[in-house]
DNA sequence: GTTAATGATGATCATATGAACAAGTAATGT
DNA sequence: ACATTACTTGTTCATATGATCATCATTAAC
């Protein structure tokens, strides 16, 4: 091993190190099975019965503000779950229209919302539902990086845990903090299902294609990346060429050169970094050749790639995505789609 | 067929159309679509975000009122869903224990309530989510009456829709009105699971055999019966015999006959009429040989019988019920479990 | 033992929320 | 056309609830 890729290695221990740090902030707490069952049962009174925290209190004897802290740690702990839902009977021609023009397997398509975290959680909602009825024990699945992500662990709701295998299909960047980075994801996705997570201990984006080289020979990393292509499913992220886009915000790109980029016809990118152009061809990018993760010619052999799509700056990049044939499931709001399919009439051929 | 049977047949009809009657009153409401949305935005944003009414109100240019009233609606019409779980970690050993006591193929345990209400409906949760789990297209399921197997009902969150036929297992009372009668009851649970429903048109009590014979040799009973005789699973609830039961308010006894069963050795029974004593045999009872619906043989040979006892006055039925050897899968409380256990010692032999 | 620190508890108050009522509006029957 | 009914919308007010702060207990450190 040359002297400076050697240097270079030493360089990312300190990230690792970093990346492996922030995990012991979300420990699980204690917590005596009595206080459980006390919340368990103020919990159902105060929801299900619909009985007030006074009435509650003055059964059981404590002081309503108590009451009030038990709930609001019920929720904190998983005791107690809301659910916003989809009506059934909304969307479904327009999923079926999807199916057909881009011959995906299926379209997850959540109702239009004018707050875009509210629209996140709402397709991330969709994601949630799709995987608890397509996960089984033994299942491995592949987990991209990113806000859309990310929200999909926060809006499971099962109660039946099977043994699933999160792994990382990309790997971190201290920029994109605990809630997006795919060891987190697969965590907390861990924590909801109940199997076990794996992380990619290897940068997300590295100096030269070299270190890359070095890195991908590395028998941990090596492991990992093998694993997750052989994945049974991978939840991916669909990015947009906006200037506050993920890729400005990681650190990645200056919004210049975002410009530039779009400029020459990139709309827009999967999994946090394959660059494709409307007609969902790859681009040439300055990350080409330096991210440690999964490409397109990986997830291709996966046979249920999942996009998900919410904000609706990402029509173009969703239409590229679709184009490239890797997406098997895509997940996204009804504007979305519906600008998907208006703009693949327009830019035909 | 004699006059006198034809002239009772008559009689039947108008019960059934009594039955029939009070379905119209839960009709599903037309609710267009961009209302649906816009309950969906509200709803989201209030509990997922945890935004104020207020600022909702003030953000989509409507009154606060209305969005405190939509939010309510979306309650209703089930876009939001609250429930109260069991934390993980709880009353696994005591599960272990039933089934290896009585041989049963599994145990669901809740925690315990002060209140009743609460505590049926967390019987009933456990429940409603081992069927979620466990249904998939083309199952059949025997309902049985009774407000325990009614809770379950209320207390399906799912979003995957499947194809299961929810079959009545016994007839219909007018006392038991909507929320108890297993056609009721099947509806419910076809409309949260997305199957259908099968209502056996026949009262659940008759005068005398002569009738009962009658209504099974009717093609119309005949056909329910024997479909709800393959179902895959069965839920049935355990009575009690305190002077509250079920058969005294059913009118099907007066508290004095209920008090003489008692002290006959009877006590509880299983779908609502077959009566046992603490060693799982069948009593006798006024009752016998004029109920419409599956009996003790035909569970035997259901595969998966659901017995489900959330009150703490039916530990003794429960252990009746558990001898019996018809039980498959048993759901009640922790402390009705505890009970049946020791009581099960007590009573050995 | 003393002291700081942390966490739990309860009182007070501002705010968020739902219920009851009133006014307006659309649909329906006469 | 008019009255009637059913239904929706907004106002007012009582109540339910959460935030803030002070107090108290418990632990940890010295």
């Amino acid at each position: 091993m040359p002297a400076q890729v050697k240097m270079i290695v030493g360089a990312m221990c300190v990230i690792l190190l970093g990346l492996l740090h922030t995990e012991k902030s979300r420990m699980s707490e204690p917590l005596n099975d009595p206080e459980i069952a006390l919340m368990t049962e103020i919990a159902s009174q105060y929801y299900v019965e619909g009985e007030t925290q006074e009435a509650i209190a003055k059964r059981l004897n404590i002081s309503r503000i108590k009451v009030g802290r038990l709930i609001k740690k019920a929720h904190a702990v998983g005791i107690v779950d809301v659910r916003v839902r989809h009506h059934p009977s909304v969307s479904s021609d327009l999923e079926a229209s999807l199916v057909k023009r881009f011959g995906i397997a299926r379209a997850l398509i959540a109702p239009d919302f004018s707050d875009a975290q509210s629209q996140r959680h709402a397709v991330a909602g969709l994601v949630a539902d799709y995987l608890t009825r397509r996960l089984t024990d033994s299942k491995i699945v592949a987990v991209g990086m990113g806000r859309n992500v990310g929200a999909v662990a926060e809006n499971v709701f099962t109660q039946h845990t099977c043994d699933v295998s999160f792994v990382s299909a990309i790997g971190g960047s201290l920029r994109a903090g605990e809630y997006m980075n795919p060891d987190h994801i697969c965590r907390r996705l861990a924590a909801k299902f109940g199997g076990e997570s794996e992380t990619l201990y290897a940068p997300a984006l590295v100096q030269d294609q070299a270190v890359r080289e070095a890195l991908q020979e590395n028998p941990t990393v090596k492991q990992t990346l093998d694993r997750a292509r052989r994945a049974d499913l991978a939840l991916v992220g669909v990015g947009d060429m906006s200037e506050d886009s993920n890729m400005v915000r990681m650190g990645w790109f200056s919004p210049q050169e975002i410009a530039e980029a779009r400029l020459a016809g990139t709309v827009g990118d999967v999994m946090g970094y394959d660059f494709i152009d409307i007609h969902g061809r790859e681009t040439q990018a300055a990350m080409r050749g330096r991210v440690i993760g999964l490409d397109v010619h990986d997830l291709r052999r996966i046979p249920d790639v999942v996009a998900i799509a919410s904000e609706n700056t990402k029509a173009s990049g969703i239409l590229g995505a679709l184009r490239t044939g890797v997406v098997d499931t895509l997940a996204t709001s009804t504007t979305n789609a519906m600008t998907v399919l208006s703009l693949a009439n327009a830019t035909e051929g």
